[in-house]
DNA sequence: AGCACGCCGACT
DNA sequence: GTCGGCGTGCTC
């Protein structure tokens, strides 16, 4: 009897027995081999992980398969590894973790075979004349077409300036048809000699050093490559990826979400001569099966993407590259949590390649990794060409006037910049034009209904929002509580900074960039348009501004509150806090013309502070390590924190009080785990759900895992379970 | 998660 | 009298 045992995509977490589908088996399928199954009153689509002889479940209960629709498994087996190891790692439904390995189509059933290639023919026998010679440009396309008779495809039509109306009224009249290619009109990929389109830039030594360590072992060979904003990692990615094309290699780059851009693709494009594919949250779900399918084919040779191309499977994989791997867009923050940065190790190392991790600022855990010996560690310290780094100025706003969060030195360096002819970058992480509206009669200050939090006001269009469940709704016209309408906004916003600037440099283009005014199409483009063409500016913005954009006129940037991440109930907030503001400051002075970093502070002399600016990120890190050490706090100890929400206070406390039981009676043997908790989240009602949480530690990664995967099944049977949403964060990234 | 079944409140 | 609220149960 043959039995296939299926992983499906619903969050129970066990795989389910089917019997071969009626019509019968030609032979025994293959591992990974996806199948259409009914489940309940529905059908699904599963990933076939087993091929047993006996199931546990009734036989007569079983079902039959409806279809196997792969003959081969459309992610290769190590890569199906990957994918179950990560989803027992992160505790998560293993059928639910192996659908979010594949491309939307491919989890909706679609065939993994290339689609033949559509190209516009001119119909048999017709010639130009068929077409009025009023109808220039219809006629001018039929006489194209018939010069091709090997057939062009959509986007040479398009980019050759006809409308898709033209090709249209030409098909609807039987004067050109669309035909798949047959083989031989397939324009063969030629074999590629040439892969450069641009010469590869000299390197530095600094920038040669780092090359070759990363081609110093064969194989598997994590390297971290810090190197300051300026420093050329980009080159040196670039340079890795040529030696690995030059022996028929591919390269996959991860990207976080934000640095996606198209100047980051053009980078790769231009360089190369080789297929570039992008895959990112913008495109159809088509273009990027296809941009999957030329990864998995070989086709493409260079694949960039951001976490979720961390599973694009690569005929030939040469190299992996993680840009930003501090970035927190690697972690996966819903669902399937899993850590592309982490997981790409893993590949790495299943595929016995290169990897690169890239950064200004590592992330503490690879930091520790690289000097406990794990990682090789290489720094990029110089800048490209002449350009200095940029000078930091603590400036003391203790006891100063301040308008709208300005003081007026601020504004005075602001005017000195401006009159030279330079641009100026002004550094808020807060959108909206006030982060709390106060009643000036009785200090009511309107809070959301459905959090623990105050409601931003927006101005354009004048509303209130709530930054966390995003609720939004009017101003109101009276105080909730003592009825007056004299309501004072508290506290600036990248709005209201915006505006105050622009009252103060009326003849200056004032640009805000956050996620308000870049939310229409292009808006982005626009803005960097703007900043190009390197008019004197002031640009206003949210971390947007930090991360992938660079801005080579600014000379000065300002850090309006450097306070706000330092005294954080996170313990990652100060690590956060400093790579924001190393991030921010890269922006200034590339080129020839040296920047300046001016940070508004009430603590100037915060030690912490004073370090990072004066030593820099990797002595500030060091020591944050050490304190991290001597606190137990990660990476010195490894997380897992059990989060839980309820529409009623109490009940998801109550739930996690009840695993604590469980902990503390013994009955979960469990030698070298601790817990704390449960307590309530730090924002204990977020969009209408009361959240609280269970924080699991261990030195030993094993021990921990194992508690892990004896409390899921406990959590999943546990009555209360139906009115609790759980969510189990491995390695988290963000402890509230 | 879906999806259906089942039993109590305000509507055409 | 029904439409529909979401509690409960099940999925090989």
């Amino acid at each position: 009897m043959t039995i296939l045992r299926i992983a499906l995509p619903t969050p129970l977490r066990r795989l389910f027995d089917y019997l071969p589908p009626a019509s019968g088996l030609e032979s025994i399928p293959a591992i990974g081999v996806r199948i259409r199954v009914p489940f309940g009153r529905r059908e699904l689509t599963g990933v076939l992980i087993e091929v047993a002889q006996t199931s546990e479940f009734p036989l007569t209960k079983l079902k039959p398969a409806l279809e196997i629709l792969d003959q081969t498994p459309p992610l290769p087996p190590h890569l199906l590894e990957l994918a179950c190891w990560a989803a027992d790692y992160y505790q998560h439904p293993v059928g639910d973790a192996l659908h979010q390995a594949l491309p939307v189509l491919l989890r909706k059933g679609e065939s993994d075979q290339p689609s033949p290639q559509l190209r516009w023919h001119a119909a048999p026998g017709i010639s130009s004349d068929a077409v009025a010679p009023r109808a220039k440009k219809q006629r001018a396309l039929l006489e194209w077409l018939l010069q091709h008779p090997e057939g062009l495809d959509n986007p040479t039509i398009r980019s050759a300036g006809y409308s898709s109306a033209q090709q249209k009224l030409l098909s609807d009249r039987g004067l050109i048809e669309e035909r798949a290619a047959v083989a031989s009109e397939t324009i063969a990929t030629p074999a590629q000699t040439e892969l450069l389109r641009q010469p590869l830039l000299p390197l530095n030594a600094e920038q040669q050093q780092a090359l070759e360590a990363i081609f110093e072992r064969d194989g598997f060979n994590p390297v971290l490559l810090q190197g300051i904003t300026g420093s050329g990692k980009t080159e040196v990615y670039l340079q890795a990826i040529e030696r690995v094309l030059h022996q028929g290699g591919q390269a996959l780059v991860l990207v976080p979400e934000i640095g996606l851009t198209p100047q980051t693709v053009s980078r790769f494009r231009s360089r190369f001569k080789v297929e570039v594919q992008v895959l990112h949250s913008n495109m159809t779900d088509r273009q990027r099966l296809d941009a999957w399918l030329q990864a998995r084919s070989g086709q493409a040779r260079v694949v960039i993407g951001t976490r979720s191309a961390l599973f694009t499977p690569l005929k030939t994989p040469g190299i992996i590259i993680v840009d930003e791997e501090h970035d927190t867009s690697f972690k996966q923050q819903d669902g399937f949590r899993y850590s592309a940065r982490d997981l790409a190790v893993m590949r790495a190392r299943a595929e016995n390649i290169p990897l690169v991790l890239g950064t200004a600022t590592p992330s503490l855990e690879t930091l520790h990794n690289a000097q406990s010996g794990r990682y090789r560690h290489v720094r990029l310290n110089q800048r490209a060409g002449n350009a200095r780094p940029p000078g930091f100025e603590l400036y003391d706003i203790r006891q100063q006037p301040l308008n709208s969060g300005l003081s007026d030195e601020v504004v005075r360096r602001i005017g000195i910049e401006l009159q030279q002819g330079n641009q100026v970058l002004l550094f808020l992480n807060r959108r909206g034009f006030s982060p709390a509206l106060m009643c000036h009669q009785c200090g009511t200050v309107i809070e959301c209904d459905r959090c623990d939090a105050r409601m931003t006001l927006h101005r354009t269009p004048p509303h209130l929002h709530c930054h966390h469940c995003d609720h939004q709704r009017p101003i109101p016209h009276r105080c909730p509580s003592c009825h007056t309408s004299d309501f004072k906004p508290q506290g600036a916003g990248t709005e209201r900074t915006e505006g105050v600037l622009q009252q103060l440099f009326p003849d200056t283009d004032v640009i805000r960039v956050d996620r308000d005014s870049t939310q229409r199409r292009n808006a982005m483009q626009d803005i960097m348009e703007r900043v190009h063409d390197g008019r004197p500016c002031i640009l206003v913005g949210t971390q947007m501004l930090a991360k992938g954009h660079h801005f080579p006129a600014v000379t000065l940037v300002v850090i309006l509150d450097a306070d706000a991440g330092l005294f954080s109930a996170d313990f990652r907030g100060m690590e956060r806090t400093a790579q924001l503001i190393l991030q921010v400051a890269g922006r200034a002075g590339r080129a020839e013309r040296p920047g300046q970093v001016l940070m508004q502070t009430h603590h100037a002399d915060h030690p912490t502070l004073i370090q990072l600016v004066n030593q820099g990120y990797e002595a500030f890190a060091t020591a944050e390590l050490k304190l991290r050490q001597n606190s137990g706090l990660p990476p010195f100890i490894y997380h897992a924190l059990l989060r839980a929400e309820a529409n009623r206070r109490g009940r998801a406390e109550a739930f996690l009080s009840t695993l604590c039981s469980a902990l503390a009676s013994g009955e979960l043997n469990l030698p070298g785990v601790s817990w704390l908790g449960p307590f309530p989240a730090t924002m204990e009602k977020r969009a209408g759900f009361f959240r609280a949480q269970l924080l699991l530690q261990s030195h030993d990664r094993r021990a921990l895992q194992q508690l892990l995967s004896s409390i899921t099944p406990l959590l999943e049977q546990s009555p209360l379970a139906r009115q609790v949403r759980w969510s189990l964060d491995v390695d988290p990234v963000d402890n509230h």
